[in-house]
DNA sequence: GTCTATAGCAAGATAGAC
DNA sequence: GTCTATCTTGCTATAGAC
C-alpha cells in the first residue's frame, strides 16, 4: 500500500469515526481522545491530520454540499419555473441536512467565528460557497423568470445569502423535522418570485438597481486601506 | 453589610473586572483564574455567581443596550423623518459598539448557539430584544411615514431583524471603524424608506400584507407539537 | 513521511469543606 | 458565600519505531 493511499485511508477513518461519535453524542461531549481511540489511532496522530477538531467539521460541510448538489439535480430536471425551482433547492438544502440537525448546529454554530476557516465567508470556504452560487445561477437560468438584466447578474449571489439566512433559522429551529424553517421557505420563496418579476417595472427600477450594485460592491473584497 | 448588598457588591466587582480585563486582552485570552485573582476573589466564588464565563458577557449586552438607549433618545429629538431616524437608530448602534469591536466580535459567536441564554433568540434576552423593538416602534411612530397598517403593526420587529443582519455583517467587517457595516447602512437604510413607502400601492399590497402576516407568524412561539 | 506512546500544560468547570 | 483542591479536556511536545 502506497504512503499516499494509507494517508487518505487513515484521514478517512478519522473523519468519519468523528462524524459518528459526533451524531451519536454530540459535538462537545466527543472529546479527541475517544474518536482517536474509536478509529484505533494515537491522538498525536489525529492532530497529525486534523489541526484541531474544529478542522473535522470541514468533512461534514463536504458531505453536505456533495448530497445537495446531486439533490438539485433532480429539481432541476422536474421543473421550469423559477419559484419552484428556487424553492426545489432550498428544500433540498433542508432535506439534505435533516439528518445532521441535532450536532450539525453545533458546527454552524462555531461557523460564526470570522476568524474560523469554518466561516461560510472566509477564502476557505470559497469552493463550497462558489459551488452553491453556481447552483442558483442554473435556478435563474434554467427558468422562465423576466429579470432586469442588472440583477440577473447579481440575484445569484443575494440568493445564497438567503440561503445563508434560511440556514441561521434551521439552526434555531427546535420543531419536528424542522418544519418551521419548511414554513418559512414556502412563504419567502413566492414573495421573492413576485419581486423578482415586479423587478422590471419602471417603477422599481431603481430599486432593483442599487440593490444590484449593492451586492456587486458587497462581493468584492475590502478595498485595501490607504497608507 | 446584609448579604443581599454583599451579593450584589460581589458580583458587580468580578463582571467589571471581567469586562475591563476583556477590553484589555480579549475574551479567549482572559481566563477565569486571572479574572478572580484581579478581582480578589477564588475562582470557585466567580462560578458560584456566574455558571460560565459566557454568562460572564451578559454584563456587556446590558452596557450596550444601555448606551444604545441614550443615543437613540438624540436622534429622536433630531430628526423627524422615517429613513433619517431608522439610519440614525441603526449608526448609533455601530457607534455604540465601536470601541468593543475588538473583543466584542467573540460575544456574539458564542451567541450564536441557539442553547445558549445568550442568543439574541432566546427568552432570557427578551428584555433587551422587546427594548430594541420599542426604539423601532419610535422610530416609526415619531416619524411622517405612511404606511400599510398591517405592516406598521409589525414593522418594528422586522427592522429589529435587519438590525440583527447588521450586527452580523459587523462581526464580520474588518475594515477601520467598521466603514464598511456603515456604508451598508447607508445604502440598505434609502433602499427600506423606498419599499416602506411604496408599500401602500396597490400592486405591491399583496405582497406587503404577506410580509406583514409572515414576521407576526415568525414571532409568535411555537405551537407545542400534537400528541 | 507515517505513526505510537506518553508526559504535561492551560484553562474551564466542579466538589465538598468551612 | 467563599475557599481549596481536583477533575476534565483541548492541545502541545518529544522521543522514537517503522
Amino acid at each position: 500500500m502506497t504512503d499516499v493511499s494509507k494517508t487518505r485511508d487513515t484521514r478517512l477513518l478519522i473523519v468519519e469515526t468523528a462524524l459518528r461519535l459526533f451524531a451519536e453524542n454530540g459535538y462537545n461531549r466527543t472529546t479527541m481522545r475517544a474518536i482517536a481511540q474509536e478509529a484505533g489511532v494515537s491522538v498525536g496522530n489525529a492532530y497529525y491530520y486534523f489541526a484541531s477538531k474544529e478542522q473535522l467539521i470541514q468533512g461534514f460541510y463536504d458531505r453536505i454540499a456533495e448530497l445537495h448538489g446531486h439533490a438539485c439535480a433532480e429539481v432541476f430536471g422536474a421543473d421550469a419555473s423559477f419559484a419552484g425551482r428556487l424553492r426545489g433547492v432550498v428544500l433540498a438544502w433542508v432535506d439534505v441536512a435533516e439528518p445532521f440537525h441535532e450536532f450539525g448546529k453545533q458546527f454552524f454554530v462555531n461557523a460564526a467565528d470570522p476568524e474560523s476557516p469554518l466561516s461560510p465567508f472566509s477564502d476557505e470556504s470559497a469552493p463550497i460557497r462558489e459551488a452553491t452560487i453556481a447552483l442558483f445561477r442554473e435556478v435563474i437560468e434554467g427558468s422562465d423568470v423576466k429579470l432586469d438584466p442588472e440583477l440577473r447578474e447579481e440575484l445569484p449571489r443575494a440568493l445564497w445569502l438567503y440561503l445563508m439566512g434560511v440556514v441561521l433559522f434551521w439552526v434555531h429551529d427546535r420543531t419536528a423535522r424542522q418544519a418551521r424553517t419548511r414554513m418559512l421557505v414556502e412563504r419567502t420563496v413566492p414573495l421573492i418570485g413576485k419581486l423578482a418579476g415586479l423587478s422590471r417595472l419602471r417603477m422599481l427600477r431603481p430599486v432593483s438597481r442599487e440593490v444590484a450594485a449593492l451586492i456587486a460592491d458587497l462581493s468584492r473584497p475590502t478595498p485595501a486601506e490607504g497608507p
